[in-house]
DNA sequence: TTGTGTTTTACGACCTCC
DNA sequence: GGAGGTCGTAAAACACAA
């Protein structure tokens, strides 16, 4: 049969028939083991079935794989059947328009749950990867939580040896206690960090690789 | 060969559109 | 009101492992 009859002008991949022994997908081996099966269960020869008239049960009746594929196309073409065309493909495949149109009914449900997989997969998908995504922010959230935290502590650690040497010291000139420390070996201040004037640089506590560099200004220290 | 899971065909109920 | 749509489901047909 000409396949273009079915479908009038359209672009219809005749290629179809020849390159894809199946509709959905089925493999060439697959289907035609189930040929065998079916031509061994019908007794029928070559006219694998649409009749059933080995003696099956009439009422169900796998179409042949021809007027499968066939419906598969006219399918693609246009996922809706009007009535012209429902006649013209039971006439042309030998079935009951009726049977058509179920074809159609049943092939637009098959449509519609393979098109909710498909996105059931894709929100899947993203929905992983921003689950993953608010690992990684909630994992810098307490990075930077702990960093806030050493630095509170290094801040109260100098304020309060601040006013215990400036009391001790000069009378209360805590002002300057970390830019006159001087790198005295018994100071608090002793180590390199605390040379670095006018203010306070928290590196020390953030480690070298922290590219968040904390400074406490001279005046928080007063 | 058989039990079991999947796919396909068919139907009824209900809804929408013309 | 009729035709054709979706939705849910039954049951036949089929595939396949044990």
């Amino acid at each position: 049969m000409d396949k273009h009859q079915l479908f009038g002008s359209s672009n219809v991949d005749t290629t179809f028939f020849a390159a894809n022994g199946t509709a959905q997908g089925e493999t060439s081996k697959q289907r035609a083991r189930r040929r065998r099966r079916r031509s061994a269960r019908c007794g029928g020869g070559d006219g694998d079935g649409g009749e059933m008239d080995g003696g099956g049960d009439p009422k169900k009746r796998r179409l042949t794989d021809e007027q499968a594929e066939i419906l598969e196309l006219s399918f693609r073409e246009d996922r809706k059947l009007e009535t012209a065309r429902k006649v013209y493909l039971a006439a042309e495949l030998g079935l009951d328009p009726k049977q058509v149109a179920v074809w159609f009914q049943n092939r637009r449900a098959r449509h519609k749950n393979k098109t909710l997989e498909e996105e059931f997969a894709r929100l899947k998908h993203a929905h992983d990867a921003a689950i993953l995504h608010k690992c990684h922010l909630e994992n810098e959230l307490l990075r930077l939580k702990e960093r806030l935290g050493a630095t509170e502590q290094e801040v109260r650690r100098l304020r309060s040896a601040a006013g215990s040497h400036g009391a001790s010291v000069d009378g209360g000139h805590a002002a300057g206690a970390v830019g006159v420390c001087g790198g005295s070996p018994s100071s608090s201040f002793s180590t390199g960090t605390c040379q670095q004037q006018p203010g306070f640089s928290g590196a020390d506590v953030l480690g070298r690789d922290d590219d968040l560099m904390m400074c406490v200004p001279e005046w928080f220290l007063a």
